[in-house]
DNA sequence: AATGTTATGTTATAATATTACATCCCCAGA
DNA sequence: TCTGGGGATGTAATATTATAACATAACATT
């Protein structure tokens, strides 16, 4: 039940629909150690997520939905997404409304992301966010951080290429 | 145009009356330097942002506004904050899709938001993104930053005291 | 005054998200 | 086997957040 850490992948070429195969087993086996049920609505937007490296909406996922004969009404899309963010197989990027799937190896990370504000590509990588100045001001002051969202946006290798614009 | 570091009294007791009427006029200030146009609807916006702590959406604000017989359609906020935003006066709180006036006392700085899950009060605080783990796994695979959204969610000193909930 | 530019007002609509309630499905216990 | 109960889904309605498009007004420069 083991993954290779796709960080360094993100945004290179490999071959995706094994990655995403292999993602999705690998969820599936979670689920069933854990006894979530990994229904078929939800696995199929898990599907989709892993599908693409882009962050997609709630409306885009229940489009392609629809097309499989599921539920076409936004609370199918948005209960999906959220049993798959509550037990860390999907994260919300907030800067776009949208999601991506988890890419983690391991559980427990604190995630960060890289939005390519051009191809619109999402690369996930981990964070010690309460390491850093953040964490040395939240002290200070007394405040408790519980979660913390980091969203870096810029340009991706490739786009950083093909002229800017 | 100097004004305190307000970092340390986000969360604090102190005079706020005075603290928004200070960084009003500071504002006033920069765009006059900058020839920036800090027009009443504008001022109005900044000024209810300045009055709280808590991050409001731009519907909040127009009540307000409408209250005050400015422009009372969704534009009318959306462009004031679009302004605010541009030149660093305000900035977006994108877990709550709402706004707060800047503490800033320098310009050119890449804020971290406290947001308290419980009194619903943001603190703003320094951030260096690129220093730590995020900005080595972006060298690492050469993705360029150009800016970080970083939002620490949890409970800030007075409502760990009131009991968690 | 004439012109160009920027800001505002207003209508309409798009995009994102939730509430509420009916129904179904599975399965544990009588 | 029946029968609840809990979780998941289906569906309609609506709330919330945000933008497009276009007309008008305010301001600056000539």
């Amino acid at each position: 039940m083991t993954r290779t850490d796709p960080e360094a992948l993100a945004f290179a070429q490999h071959d995706h629909g094994a990655c995403a195969a292999d993602a999705l087993d690998y969820a599936r086996g979670v689920c069933e150690q854990q006894g979530l049920r990994l229904t078929p609505v939800r696995e199929r937007v898990l599907q989709l997520l892993l599908e693409s490296h882009n962050a997609l909406g709630a409306y885009d996922l229940l489009e392609k939905l629809k097309a499989d004969g599921l539920g076409s009404q936004p609370p199918v899309a948005y209960r999906a997404l959220e049993f798959l963010v509550a037990h860390g197989f999907a994260h919300k990027i907030e800067r776009l409304n949208a999601f991506v799937a988890c890419s983690r190896t391991h559980s427990g990370h604190s995630p960060a992301f890289m939005i390519c504000r051009q191809c619109h590509q999402v690369a996930e990588a981990h964070a010690t966010p309460a390491s850093g100045k953040l964490g040395q001001a939240a002290k200070s002051i007394g405040f408790k951080i519980e979660k913390t969202v980091i969203e870096a946006e810029g340009l991706c290798p490739a786009c950083q290429q093909g002229g800017d614009e």
